[in-house]
DNA sequence: CTGATGACGGTGC
DNA sequence: GGCACCGCCATCA
């Protein structure tokens, strides 16, 4: 039990209306492959004080076990903090991905932009 | 103790 | 954009 609790002692510090990915979580966990921190939610328990739903895979998507009900958990927990989904089901991970505290002032990232 | 299992990421095509 | 292969280690029965 030092593996995972490193992993959830991370996703603990993910602020309010910011989202990481597994690898983002692995990167800040020397040793970690992004499989551990799916491995490390995957034996989370309910009631956990890990914000698990902030955890999300590479594409910007909800990751889920096995069961369909609980994306639309995650996604109305994310939801519920201000995060909003692409038409795919997406999350702007360079708007609100979560960059290590270090997140204040919009991002330089010129191109690639999704006009409305 | 052994064995099986598991919420992914990157690269190549 | 998709799919296939590979790497990795803690936890549970």
């Amino acid at each position: 039990m030092i593996k995972y609790d490193s992993i959830n002692h991370v996703i603990r510090q993910i602020p309010y209306g910011k989202v990481a990915t597994y690898g983002q979580i692995a990167g800040l966990v020397p040793g970690c492959t992004p499989r551990m921190v799916g491995y490390a939610l995957a034996s989370l328990k309910p009631g956990t004080d890990v914000p698990w739903f902030r955890v999300i895979n590479r594409h910007g998507k909800i990751s889920l076990r096995s069961d369909g009900g609980e994306d639309a958990l995650q996604r109305h927990l994310l939801e519920a903090e201000g995060i909003q989904f692409d038409r795919t089901g997406r999350i702007d991970l360079e708007k609100i991905g979560w960059r290590g505290l270090s997140n204040s002032g919009p991002a330089p990232h010129h191109g690639c932009g999704q006009p409305p």
